[in-house]
DNA sequence: CCTGACGCCTCACGCCACGTGAGGGTCAAT
DNA sequence: ATTGACCCTCACGTGGCGTGAGGCGTCAGG
């Protein structure tokens, strides 16, 4: 009994005959042997094959990725590092997803209005909630600040939703200028920063461009914020703040 | 202003559009407005909903199932704690797949003659598990069967290489007593059903002198664990069930 | 030797959850 | 008025099998 039929097979790997027989015919797993009857046996080395193949079906690998990854002479420890980085990540974002679950359950308890819980999972975690308090420490007394808070405070999960819509279109702006070679200086820059300044001017506070080019300055200052631009492209928080400064000097000048 | 098209629900929600018209054309989430013009408008109560949706998808779960889940009366909450659940168990699943890999890879380390010996890591020793699912539909609910399977599931190469070589011994035993010509009621056969009985309570799972006597019918009484010992010897079986009996006679009358 | 029962075979169509155009209207900005 | 980014509705394609239909192989029981 050193063969095995497709029926025990499928048992002993907990897979169906069916998909064994659509393994044979896609080529992904041919068993060695045929019987005079034509039954399909499978030897010792076609069930290590099928090991390696159940698990990375099991990581939702597409069974023509696994043939190729298979059929590329890596030995089976190879194959089994691969797969335990990939479960490991999985593992990750299953955690993730946990915590996820359970910010937006503690929300549900406590049936908030829900603006700045549902932010956190809007923006991702960082920017505003995790720097409010400091935010609040820094700008507190400000005009501005307090502007931004009373209007704020008012809007729904749906108006933040539209906010954030409204920030990434002016990030992307940022970054085609920049990707399209233009110095910071030129048109496409410096409407992008107006674009800046119009969307904080409002949705958070009255910004004028005097007090735009103080943020910029910030941009580059705080290395959280620079953080949070660098990581959407290298160099971003840098050519931001000079966009916005010659989008300033244009409207000094010329307006 | 509070209403998204397809394309902005996309992007906030990381789906494709086409996504968006599947779950319409299925009644899963029908955008609550149309604009004049035939466009989707979604709320953000639809967006709420659709939030649930998506994290349903993620754990794989069937598009309809999710439908009637959430037409179900129940409220965020309680879906929210249904899906959390379901990320534990697939969160446990996925670790013991990481330590079903490494385990998998500390054999393949140590391994020469890696496939024989895999599939006996894989499927246990012999007979027992070549039979695995008959077993787990005879024995599948008594205490006795999963104790085995805890206990086994931990076993290394190395440990079976020492059950079978136990199992060898006794086998050796039961052969060399019934080859004397001494009779199934003797005392070198009723050590060896001795034996036998030590190493399946120490091996697989706590196994005494009554439970014994029903192993010991069972392998007369099933062709496939009689051809097991048939094979060893001819009159083995037979013999190996009286000496069992004999010894679960001398252990209940004797002390 | 015949008869089931069961497992194996090969088509071949069905299903889910979309992907991917085709062909054409809408809308804000230049 | 034109452009270009979106939007619409068909409608067929795809991956990974599920699910019969129709038929052969094998083996125990009568």
């Amino acid at each position: 009994m050193t063969t095995w039929t497709v029926g025990q097979v499928a048992d002993l790997f907990d897979v169906t005959v069916r998909t064994l027989h659509h393994y044979d015919e896609i080529g992904l797993l041919v068993p060695s042997e045929r019987s005079r009857a034509g039954y399909r046996l499978y030897t010792a080395e076609d069930l290590t094959r099928l090991q390696q193949v159940v698990v990375y079906r099991r990581l939702e690998m597409p069974l023509e990725e696994i043939a190729t990854l298979l059929d590329r002479g890596e030995d089976a420890a190879d194959h089994l590092r691969r797969q335990r980085a990939t479960v490991m990540t999985r593992l990750d974002e299953l955690r993730e997803l946990v915590s996820a679950i359970d910010r937006a359950l503690e929300r549900a308890m406590n049936d908030q209005p829900a603006t700045t819980e549902d932010l956190k999972e809007l923006f991702g975690d960082g920017f505003t909630d995790e720097y409010e308090q400091e935010a609040q420490e820094r700008w507190g007394e400000t005009d501005a600040w307090k502007q931004s808070r009373s209007r704020t405070k008012r809007y729904t999960k749906a108006d933040w939703e539209q906010v954030k819509q409204e920030a990434d279109a002016v990030n992307a702006a940022f970054v085609a200028a920049l990707r399209s070679g233009e110095p910071a200086s030129g048109e496409a820059a410096m409407d992008a920063a107006e674009q800046h300044r119009r969307h904080i001017h409002d949705r958070f506070y009255d910004l004028d461009h005097t007090f735009h080019r103080g943020l910029a300055d910030m941009y580059v200052a705080d290395p959280r914020f620079t953080k949070t631009y660098e990581d959407i492209a290298p160099g971003l928080a840098a050519y931001v703040r000079d966009a916005i400064h010659a989008n300033a000097d244009r409207h000094a000048t010329g307006g």
